[in-house]
Order: C-alpha cells, then sequence, then structure tokens
RNA sequence: CGGGGUGUAGCGUAGCCCGGUAUCGCGCCACAUUUGGGAUGUGGAGGUCGUAGGUUCGAAUCCUGCCACCCCGACCA
C-alpha cells in the first residue's frame, strides 16, 4: 500500500477513486462497467441490507425473488417504462454457443430465442405480470413485496458504486386497492429511507417529489431523498414511486372491490441501491479515508498493540482478551490487529484508511498505568483511559461518533443551501460555492430544461416541507409559488 | 455513443520520437536489528511490455484492428 491518497482539494474525483481502492471497497472487474465489491465493501452493504430489511418487515412487508430476465413483450407494455428504460438494456437473444469447427466457441446462431430476453433494469413489468394471477378479490390486498437483486442498466459512464452497469438495490413492489393507500405506502417508505439515511448512515437528506422531467418512467409520482456530498454535488439517495394504475392497465391486474366492482390495482415502486455506498463514502471522508459512521462500520474498533518484547506482549494479550469479551457482551465489534509484521505507525495509517470509528492502543506505558489510549477517527482526537469500565466508555464514544459526523454533515448542507432570487445570482453561487440553490420555478418542463442546458444544475426535488411563498421564476419572472432545490447532481 | 488521454512485475513509472528481450521506487519473500504515527540493513523472487495481427533478420518501440481504464460531453440511480 502505498503512502497517503490524493486530497479532495486537489482532485475530488481521483479522490474518490482512490478511496474506493485502497479502503479495499471495490474495483473494476473484467467486464466492462461492472465492479467487484470486495469482502470490506461488502460487509458495509450487509450492515446496510440488515438494517433496511428489519425496517422493511417492521413495516408488514415480505421478500420475494423474481427472474433476471424479462420477455421483451412483458417490458413493452407500459409505454413510458418502456421509453425511459430502452436505451440501457441488455438483451439476451440466444441460449447456446458452439465450436464453429476451427476451435474457436461462437454464438450458435440456430439456438436463437424465439422472443428476446431483456435482463432487468428494474422489475416492475415481471412483477406486475405475477401480481395478475395473485389478486382477484379486495381480501388479496395490499400485497407488500420486496426483492433483493441485481440489475443492469447499461451505463455508458461508469464509476464505482455511483453508477455501474450492474448494481445491487431492493426493490419494492406493492399492490393496492385505493390511491390514497398506494400514496401512503410511497410516503412511508420515504420515511423509512429518510430515517435510515440520516440515523445509521448519519447523511442528512432533503426529503421531496420530483418534478416531471424528473419523475421514474411509468409513475405518477417519485418521492426522492436528496442528498449533498462534500463538494457540491448533489446526490439522488432513494426513491419511492406512486405508479397509479399505469401497471395494472397495462398488465390487467384488477380485483373485485367489497361493492362487487371490478376496479385496477394501484401500485408503488421503491428502491435504494448500492449508491449509497457512494454516498456514505463521500458524506463523511477525508484526505486520511473513509471515515465510517459506528452503525454501518464493520469493524466498530480495533485494538492496535505496542510491545517491545514476547513478555510485554503477552501481558497486552491478557489485557486484550479481557477488552474483547466485554464489548461482544455489548455487541461491539472487535477486531485485535495482531499482525507482527507491521508497526504501529503503519496499522494506525491503514485502519484509518479503512474508517474504523475507534482505536484502542495498548502499550506497554499503558499497562503500568491501567490506561488505554482510544483514538477517534471522526476527529483524529486521542484520549487515556482506565482500563476499568472501558466497555462503557467504548459504547458512549460510539453513539458520541455516530451523531458527531451527522451534525458535521448536517452543518455542511444547511451552509451550503443557498437562497437566490436571481439567474445571475444563481449562476454565481452554481459556480462558486455549488451545494443546493433554492429558487424560484415557474412550474415549467421548458423553462427546467433550459436552466440544465444552460447551467448543468437540475431540480433535484421539490422539498416535502417546502413552505408557500409569492415569487417571480429566476429565469423568466414569471410568477411561483414555492422554492425549489436545485444543484448539479451525480 | 462523440472528443481527448493512458495501458510496461501487485501498485506507480523510465525506455517508444531514433527497433537489438526492459529502468527505478514502493510492495512481496528470507534473515537480522526494530516497534508510542506509514522502520532499517543484507540477500532474493517476480515480466505473454493490454490484446490480436502486420512490417522486419529482430518489435515495448513502427503500422492496423480490438479491449479496458481515466477526463470532458450526451444519457442515467
Amino acid at each position: 500500500m502505498s503512502k497517503g491518497i490524493t486530497s479532495r482539494k486537489e482532485d475530488y474525483s481521483q479522490w474518490y477513486n482512490e478511496l474506493v481502492s485502497k479502503a479495499d471497497l471495490a474495483e473494476h472487474s473484467a467486464v466492462r462497467g461492472c465492479m467487484v465489491i470486495k469482502p470490506y465493501g461488502y460487509a458495509i452493504w450487509e450492515k446496510m441490507q440488515a438494517a433496511l430489511d428489519k425496517k422493511f418487515k417492521d413495516t408488514g412487508h415480505s421478500n420475494a425473488y423474481f427472474p433476471l430476465f424479462i420477455p421483451k413483450s412483458f417490458f413493452t407494455k407500459e409505454a413510458s417504462h418502456v421509453e425511459g428504460f430502452a436505451k440501457e438494456c441488455a438483451v439476451v437473444t440466444h441460449y447456446r454457443l458452439k465450436d464453429d469447427g476451427t476451435g474457436n466457441i461462437v454464438v450458435d446462431e440456430d439456438a436463437k430465442l424465439e422472443e428476446e430476453l431483456i435482463v432487468r433494469p428494474t422489475s416492475e413489468t415481471i412483477i406486475w405480470n405475477t401480481y395478475r394471477g395473485w389478486i382477484e378479490s379486495y381480501r388479496d390486498l395490499p400485497i407488500l413485496v420486496n426483492q433483493w437483486a441485481n440489475v443492469v442498466r447499461w451505463e455508458m459512464r461508469t464509476r464505482l458504486f455511483l453508477r455501474t452497469a450492474e448494481f445491487l438495490w431492493q426493490e419494492g413492489h406493492t399492490a393496492h386497492a385505493t390511491a390514497e393507500e398506494a400514496i401512503a405506502e410511497t410516503e412511508q417508505m420515504l420515511d423509512v429511507y429518510a430515517d435510515f439515511a440520516e440515523n445509521w448512515m448519519a447523511v442528512p437528506v432533503v426529503k421531496g417529489k420530483k418534478t416531471e422531467t424528473e419523475r421514474f418512467a411509468g409513475a405518477l409520482d417519485t418521492y426522492c431523498i436528496e442528498a449533498l456530498m462534500q463538494d457540491g454535488k448533489a446526490l439522488q439517495a432513494g426513491t419511492s414511486h406512486f405508479l397509479g394504475q399505469n401497471f395494472a392497465k397495462a398488465f390487467d391486474v384488477k380485483f373485485t372491490s367489497k361493492e362487487g366492482k371490478q376496479e385496477y390495482v394501484w401500485a408503488t415502486s421503491w428502491g435504494v441501491s448500492t449508491r449509497l455506498m457512494g454516498a456514505l463514502i463521500m458524506a463523511h471522508s477525508d484526505d486520511a479515508g473513509l471515515v465510517l459512521p459506528p452503525k454501518l462500520a464493520p469493524i466498530q474498533v480495533v485494538i492496535v498493540p505496542i510491545y517491545k518484547t514476547d513478555e510485554e506482549r503477552a501481558e497486552i494479550v491478557e489485557l486484550v482478551d479481557q477488552v474483547v469479551a466485554e464489548c461482544k457482551q455489548k455487541d461491539i465489534t472487535v477486531k485485535f490487529d495482531d499482525r507482527d509484521s507491521y508497526r504501529p505507525g503503519f496499522k494506525f495509517a491503514e485502519w484509518e484508511l479503512k474508517g474504523v470509528p475507534l482505536r484502542i492502543t495498548i502499550g506497554a506505558r499503558d499497562l503500568k498505568n491501567g490506561l488505554v489510549e482510544l483514538a477517534r477517527r471522526d476527529n483524529q482526537s486521542k484520549e487515556s483511559v482506565s482500563k476499568e469500565g472501558l466497555s462503557q466508555r467504548i459504547e458512549i464514544l460510539l453513539d458520541e461518533i455516530q451523531h458527531a459526523i451527522y451534525e458535521k454533515a448536517l452543518k455542511f448542507r444547511t451552509d451550503n443551501i443557498t437562497l437566490v432570487n436571481s439567474y445571475d445570482e444563481f449562476k454565481e453561487v452554481l459556480e462558486g460555492k455549488g451545494g443546493f440553490i433554492s429558487a424560484h420555478w415557474d412550474g415549467t418542463a421548458e423553462t427546467e430544461k433550459r436552466i440544465k442546458e444552460e447551467t448543468k444544475a437540475t431540480i433535484r426535488c421539490i422539498p416535502l416541507d417546502n413552505k408557500l411563498e409569492e415569487g417571480q421564476c429566476i429565469l423568466t419572472g414569471k410568477p411561483s409559488t414555492q422554492r425549489v432545490l436545485f444543484a448539479r447532481a451525480y
């Protein structure tokens, strides 16, 4: 491992790339646009999955699994849905290879599929085609299903975690008897995402609604959580869609109501992906490496011993065993770095790079005094504490770190939401400090498009807690009733 | 998919213009001395020069195709 990484100031995207690679989170694979998520990175994803999965179950959802392949005819049934995804679909056309007679393995043209299969970019179509068979009566509703899966969107430009051709995610697909119930579900899951982002990832998010332009292909309404990265760019961290009856109509999914009438089912879908890993990395990490929130850190505490002799080592190990046992009782994940081939300084740097929230250093000096040294990753502070009651202190510190990095990110976001009242001011802020820009917009797609073309900024969302106020659109001067959030985005 | 760039040991590189089987640093292995912020010395291993062709007595070097990655654009979670 080489020393250090590029600083954020020097080159933010290089910093990100080096961090992902040097912290052992992921690497590029032999397949274009696809990544290998390495064990340490995957461990973080697993922690995210576990927390989210529990929240889904707690709100009444069950997991299921639907096929990777979707018949093309299904996929093309909902017009705007197809239009939105058509340009990035991988298509399976054949089911066999053969030897062409010269030792080359080629596609067997005789094994052409009668109907081509689309590798799912999302599963609405296959799921709604399935739901048709599951739903007859209002008594079959609601259906509250989630699936953890991989999806493929053939992206031209990829970045590890942020945009790859294949990624991991969860997609919830629910079916309801009424629009009100479906909308309530959409909002509930948005709250689940926001809660997860803020309380687990320690990333503050703005809950909002997408404009028509930014809406999911096939949805009536798309709700989102938007996060702000340290370079001032926004990142969509999760979406929850109210799909109306679009998919029910496309797939003819009807139910008999209490009144005995045939009605189309109301739908929602919602998802978050491994992109959250990108958000996590860019929200907290610094020039020394990753900074992980304790709740998602695969290793919460690392213990680095410092010794000269075997006797000292033995004494330290004895204390470490106690500390580890104590922590285990409190469900704190501890790693004892007993590698003999690296010196302490090297280990300090390595675990900082990997974002371990707390480090315990134990040396001969400490043993003599009955102390250990605790070092926080988030603010680099150190303290010497008694070995008595150490696990309590660790517990408190982990909790403090979780809150401290959230507060830091929140302050950054608050400082980087700028209210502007003119287009000149808008452009100036966008070029200079970046971040979210709160401005009046006349509500038309034309204006939105022009601003995007001229400045590369998009409307990230119309915040849900927006207060109404009279104003004038920064571009056209037309009347507006509320401000929306603009930003350049990932 | 358009424009630009890069590919040489695990990583970072020199050599390429001007053709003769490859330089240096980090890392790796062994041993010794070390250990409170990325140790030092000695010895050693490791290469289809991205890949497939072509030119040539001879190609990392010249020519062509392909692949991958990085930056900028269009598109997108």
